[in-house]
DNA sequence: CGAACCCTTGATACGCTTCAACAAGAGTGG
DNA sequence: CCACTCTTGTTGAAGCGTATCAAGGGTTCG
């Protein structure tokens, strides 16, 4: 069976593109994509460059504990962290997988309490992190940024609204078809490239790697995909659709 | 087998009591509630009364449909309303039941799309309109309102992650367990008394029916519980409480 | 080369659902 | 008042979906 370029995972962390603003290293690029388009405002990047802290966090390493004391928010510029229970040792169960940009941790520190998860780096990640007493300042002269804010955590609860509603009434045949389609980007057609290994596709999915393996077989039999290592060529959107769709 | 008092559930909607600001009927006593202590202050609520519009939604009635163009916050005040997704005709596939005072839908509005999920009443409920534009003007002038709404929509942030994390990590009888113990209230001791039916129950649980009258079976003859129609009485806590972590 | 991973495949086991039947109220109308 | 129906919960039997366990092959790395 082919199950070649196993390792190309791991190359897409190799460079880091030299910041083209090299007078000033405040500001980190890639944070604009963490709240998204459009951009912010330079008074807004201004302030929130004074408070923020970026940091540089390698493969296996933790971003943050349960339990520890969640002081500010947290987002993954680059990179991918895992979020989940560690248990005794090096074991992880993996829920979720997340690709920079992205938000991390958006909720706990509004709340004072600690992490409700561990996060460990999947692959060599930029972490940044913004004290929530600070941001508070901010909120109160940007109204924009606040909105950015709202927006940004409304997503957070969507998505994770649309998580348990997958886990509730799809099986994991439906699930994985819909993941397929979400992954699949825009501009590379209808090949999905997976940017993480498969056991942590099956993670996210709720499944065994056993599992996943078995279903991806079932669909290229059935005609709708075709599996060649890491690269997944959807056959048949509309198939694929009518078999996501609940 | 013991049934009875099966309808004594119905009940608790039959009268709501009358305001004891008879002057201005703006502020919907329970409204607070939704915010959870401390107390807003006179200024906020009187705010807030301007915008905010309640209304009584009786049961079977929808509070808002999926897809509908979401431009309110909502919360229930008083009864209880079912989230989920309506099929054909009545049938309704419920995942999530709120009972108030909580929010119903904190994040829709936000994002200006339409909302993710179907609203049916299922215990005639009082809810609370927040028109969005409106709230937005306000958290402006009230940075109290301001951090009180990161706050509340930090923690359905945190509450999804945990209903994911169960959905993921622990099998029915475990959620059973811990679904038990986040029922018990202060107050009744070690009673847990049904505000729902043992179907609306099992739905949130993501069981069915049938598996959930099995596991309690399971429970009672373990000695851990007892139960007596609506009413389940925890024998062991210490036990549950194994029983429900991980 | 062997060791350590990762994925795959097969055999088996188990948890939960589905389907069907039944018992126990609650409401309805004669 | 009783017969009737509707609803809810319970119980049993059978079946499906996914996990678990074990084995083998491919690739990378020391």
């Amino acid at each position: 069976m082919d199950t070649t370029s196993a390792k190309s995972i791991a190359r897409s962390s190799s460079g880091i593109s030299s910041s083209h603003h090299r007078a000033a290293e405040v500001w980190v690029p890639g944070w604009d994509a963490v709240f998204g388009p459009p951009r912010l405002s330079e008074a807004e990047r201004q302030a929130l460059a004074l408070l923020l802290r970026s940091r540089r966090v390698m493969v296996g390493e933790a971003v943050f504990r349960r339990g520890q004391s969640a002081t500010h928010l947290v987002a993954v510029v680059d990179g991918a962290v895992g979020l989940g229970v560690a248990g005794e040792g090096p074991a992880f169960h993996l829920e979720r997988n997340i690709h920079g940009p992205a938000w991390l941790d958006i909720s706990s520190a509004w709340l004072g309490g600690g992490h409700g998860q561990d996060a460990r780096v999947l692959l060599a990640a930029t972490v940044l992190e913004l004290p929530v007493d600070g941001l508070r300042q901010l909120l109160g002269r940007f109204p924009d940024l606040r909105e950015r804010m709202m927006q940004a955590m409304a997503r957070a609860v969507q998505n994770l609204t649309g998580t348990t509603h997958d886990l509730m009434a799809k099986d994991a045949q439906k699930r994985l078809a819909s993941w397929l389609l979400t992954q699949r980007s825009p501009s590379s057609g209808a090949d999905v490239a997976l940017k993480e290994r498969k056991r942590e596709v099956a993670a996210q999915l709720a499944i065994t790697p056993e599992t996943l393996s078995r279903l991806l077989r079932q669909l290229m039999s059935a005609g709708l995909i075709e599996v060649k290592g890491y690269t997944i060529r959807l056959l048949n959107l509309g198939a694929l659709q009518t078999m996501a769709h609940d």
